[in-house]
DNA sequence: CGAAAAAGCCAAAGCGCTTTGGAAGACTCT
DNA sequence: AGAGTCTTCCAAAGCGCTTTGGCTTTTTCG
């Protein structure tokens, strides 16, 4: 059933059955409802590719995808989804991933763009002067960003949580138990959520005089044993921290590990407190000693991002906003004072 | 730069320059190289959605994505998406998800099918007589199911592991070293995944003459804590397990830190095995005791379902061919001879 | 050499929708 | 009552591609 058929049917123009389906003002609303209740009988569905054709716009939202043998992509990225998913499912609006080669995505941004594959794209894991922010925002395509991107001399939409502010306050109770030697266990130091969390702990530590030794500071892609061998390296070292502030859950286990291994315990050997993405397989209540966390959910972040890339595409929102949510510093047993 | 203009410059007709580009045979081959030429020096790129409504053809293959505020999405799926994406980025595929209201994904089938929003479609996590395998087989849709259905009268084309052979194989490994009360913790056992474990394990052990109990068989969503759980109370029994077998290895961490916190060990009082999807993020020989494992790499699943895929949609392949890929024993220090 | 077949190209008709530019009729207002 | 304004609808022109059917020209072959 197509509109020429439901039109026919109708007796009346494509062109007026169109309007009344789409909302214009120019139709009689007495035609209106006729057609509303004839297309809805019929099951009438607009073909989305025709419509593509017409508008140039697609009902879906992108997401360019970075891939290769050597490229893994973040297991935080399953919960996104499923936030995403969930206001998307309400409005549907589909989500199309476009695999590119790690090292050049540009070419895939560009050939979306070019060909309005989609009416807005996000952009997440951004880094210090994000290539992409900046290619996307020159490439008049509604975007957003999940996370922040620095070192621009413009501004952008964002969604990002306050990683500094939740990593400050950890390193701040930190510092408050009397520990002096803090440790960073980051994730990898060129992408901004890393920079910012350090950024925090140093200013924590300033504000009592402290500093963040230069050794003391890992960034590593954030893997269970990554969080293992920095954990090893930092507390088999001489000038051992007494506190170390993670950047995941899942290196949080590592350090778990290797805690254990140097027959060592959490929190009277060492103090732990990690960032929780909240994921629904892992929880930090749950582990051998409960883990402390700076709390933040992933999920919700997708939800948001899918509800104000909508409100882009529509029109709805418009500008730079930047939106930045606080985050929660919850306190179990993987912290206590500094050992004497 | 449309077709038209492209024709237009080179003075010849669109249908020309439209088959010289789509290789049809019609046409010179000096032309085509001066079409192909021009295509390439003025980056020519036909436009997907006019290309669309004219072929049917979208050129993006889709999953439906079940969603809801209490539907969690499997972590393996990202592996799983690394995969597809290494196969797709080099094929120009992209992949369309459909987030759907878990209860109803049919309504979402039929949108897209009837829309042709995508090509072809895969399925995962299928369950016995999986509603969406006989729904999308009556659609006329290429498709592919990840893992297998039970129950139907009819053949479809799949990729899955050997589940079956897989536990078997580890069920008798634990047999032989002298387990006599074999547990099975398991995913959610209308999965079929599940459901061939289970039976590799029955097998196994009936091999032997030994039964699985039903107290010692236990059907989980995979998430560390239910791992824990499962892992207290089979422990806590009177007829506590010597082995146990798991489906996961998130699972798995749940199992190490209950038997710990039960003041046992491994493989001491009981040995562990568990199945392992290879993430880059969590690895088996990382565990506090290095686990033995069925191992099979999902991401390598991943890239042949969209090499499949892609051959289903240009009609390289067709029926109903079923693949079933072997699953390595890897052993590692967590299983032993049964406690004295 | 001439008929039949093949090769190479084109005009035009879709695909199914949106949107522009009217046009006819109904209403208002002086 | 006539001019001007709304209201309501329509025909037709795109959007940019593929594909059908046909028309020339060249090649093949008895």
């Amino acid at each position: 059933m197509n509109l020429k058929q439901l039109a026919h049917m109708l007796a009346l123009s494509q062109t007026t059955v169109s309007r009344a389906l789409n909302g214009y003002p120019e139709v009689n609303e007495e035609t209106r409802r006729r057609v509303m209740d004839a297309a809805k009988r019929h099951g009438y569905r607009p073909n989305p590719s025709a419509r593509r054709l017409a508008t140039g716009k697609s009902g879906m939202i992108g997401y360019v995808l970075p891939t290769g043998t050597a490229v893994d992509i973040d297991p935080h990225f399953v919960e996104f989804l499923s936030g995403l998913g969930d206001y998307a499912r309400s409005h549907e609006l589909d989500l199309v991933l476009s695999p590119a080669d790690a090292d050049d995505q540009e070419t895939t941004y560009r050939r979306i763009v070019a060909n309005r594959q989609v009416d807005a794209v996000y952009i997440s894991s951004p880094r210090r002067e994000d290539s992409r922010v900046a290619l996307v925002s020159t490439l008049g395509i509604p975007f957003l960003v999940h996370g922040r991107s620095e070192g621009f001399d413009f501004d952008y939409p964002y969604l990002d949580i306050d990683n500094e502010g939740a990593f400050h306050e950890a390193a701040r109770l930190l510092v408050q138990l009397g520990h002096q030697r803090l440790a960073l266990i980051n994730g990898d130091d060129r992408e901004t959520f890393a920079i910012h969390r350090e950024r925090g702990v140093r200013r924590a530590l300033a504000a009592s005089g402290l500093t963040l030794s230069e050794r003391h500071v890992c960034s590593v892609v954030m893997t269970e044993e990554n969080g293992y061998r920095a954990t090893r390296r930092l507390l088999e070292a001489s000038d051992a921290p007494t506190a170390i502030a993670c950047s995941s859950l899942i290196m949080a286990l590592g350090v778990v590990r290797a805690v254990r291994d140097l027959g060592l315990t959490i929190p009277g050997d060492v103090s732990l407190i990690a960032h929780d993405d909240v994921f629904p397989w892992l929880k930090p209540e749950n582990f051998s000693v409960p883990l402390s966390t700076t709390r933040s959910s992933i999920r919700l972040a997708g939800a948001r991002v899918a509800e104000r890339l909508a409100a882009r595409i529509s029109g709805v929102e418009e500008g730079a906003r930047g939106e930045v949510w606080p985050v929660d510093l919850v306190v179990r047993g993987s912290v206590a004072g500094a050992p004497a």
